[in-house]
DNA sequence: TCGAATTTGTGCGTATGTATC
DNA sequence: GGATACATACGCACAAATTCG
């Protein structure tokens, strides 16, 4: 009777497999505690257990009073992150999102202040005078059809923009154009890119303002964009990996 | 008394902290349940519960019979992905690998099959002739300092390199020097190259193979090689999140 | 070598609070 | 309001692995 695997993963690989399967579609309620409790002939911490495995990997989410579901899976978008660089103008996020035929938008709140000595190195910045404010910094929370997809907080060096046009990312002229476009108003054309993506469990609050299951996967970008000269801009950018795949592409032996 | 947040999570929190705060070091044995039990003065639920939840946010690890102890990070290491290509000869893995001092190593198994429809697709394949075999897949598991560190499912259309000398990966003049330096050898040098970044949690068997903690996250990379006219290469690519940063990076207005 | 103590993993039973329907 | 469902919390028991005298 007992196959050396636990009661609860045995229950839990029933319902994975239904699920993949399609038996049991996204929106599915599955069986509530109780029901599991009688169908099963286990204890009610079985039950749990069953319940918190198949939520902790994305399966399912429970809704309290309700009872527990399937997850819905949004179509896995693409976030191409080289090519379009080159080819398009404006906000690099915008004309993506609406060349997938979705409505792109964002909130930002930006603010003048001391490099930590995380940011410094990146930016390649001198140690600071005293209380000197060396950047500026931009908290974006990104959304597409309404729904937040993407955090991101930019740190832009304030010796190179102070005094000019493009001081505020989102105000002037050039308001929400992306950095680029920006950099290169004021004689910084950027000729390099870097991109270190990682991934992690998301905090709480990061899930939260995703509008993600607490715990899920997030896919993290550090970008650091350089002038012939100069280290422009570098952000720090976090997207649920349940909602986009990164695309890079490139040329054999073309530069790098 | 009650503030509202969950008893577990409080008691949480103290960890999370004490271990970011390298109060409790890497290594360090976390108390035991009936500790937890005593030292909060909560039941053997609660105690379980913290457990679970700092294990399954990576920050400890549980050992039957010993304790539960502070989760030993390894360094990040970076994978570099888009420079190298260009400039390293021979197998890129072991470059880079021997570039951070890390010794490297692999096991591979080749077949021929046919392939699905899925990877038909990648590779731009025909539909095949009845039980025609059109693809050699190989199962790579790589290997730093004699850990396992990634895993790699890689097809070739079985049309170009039939009656070569490359047909198989590690056999033959070029054995273990990579697809690029074989494909060049047969007149189809590599041009374009794609990747595709995403991230999941392992199942138990990947996790296994990788020697990471069931539930860890992934990175994923599917890959695609083209030649002038063809794609010569795919494959799928997996590593732990907490071993390896990608890194890649390009010039702005490059091709693409 | 053996055995006792400890620790985690698994499993059972019960109770209360709160959200949903 | 009442029934249902999940979240939290308490208590207990046993098996398997580890540790250590």
């Amino acid at each position: 009777m007992d196959q050396d695997r636990p009661l609860w993963l045995r229950i839990v690989e029933q319902f994975r497999q239904k699920i993949r399967s399609g038996e049991l579609p996204p929106g599915a309620r599955l069986p509530s505690r109780p029901e599991i409790m009688r169908d099963f002939g286990v204890s009610d911490a079985v039950a749990k257990q069953v319940a918190r495995v198949l939520i902790s990997e994305g399966l399912a989410v429970a809704k309290p009073g309700s009872g527990t579901y399937v997850r819905e899976r949004p179509q896995l978008r693409r976030l191409i992150r080289a090519w379009y660089r080159a080819t398009r103008a404006g906000s690099p996020f915008a004309a993506e999102m609406e060349s997938q035929g979705r409505r792109a938008a964002w909130d930002y709140d930006s603010r003048t202040e001391q490099a930590s000595e995380h940011i410094r190195e990146r930016l390649r910045l001198d140690e600071p005078a005293g209380d000197e404010i060396d950047v500026l910094r931009t908290e974006y929370v990104f959304y597409a059809d309404g729904e937040p997809v993407m955090l991101s907080t930019s740190y832009e060096p304030l010796d190179l923009t102070r005094g000019t046009a493009v001081v505020m990312p989102e105000e002037g002229p050039h308001a929400g154009r992306g950095v680029a476009e920006r950099m290169l108003a004021i004689g910084h054309p950027i000729v390099d890119w870097i991109e270190t993506v990682g991934a992690r469990l998301g905090s709480a609050e990061e899930c939260a303002r995703l509008h993600q299951p607490p715990g899920s996967v997030l896919l993290t970008i550090e970008r650091i964009y350089e002038s012939q000269t100069r280290v422009v801009e570098t952000a720090d950018l976090v997207v649920p990996a349940d909602l986009f795949l990164l695309v890079y592409s490139g040329r054999m032996g073309a530069e790098g």
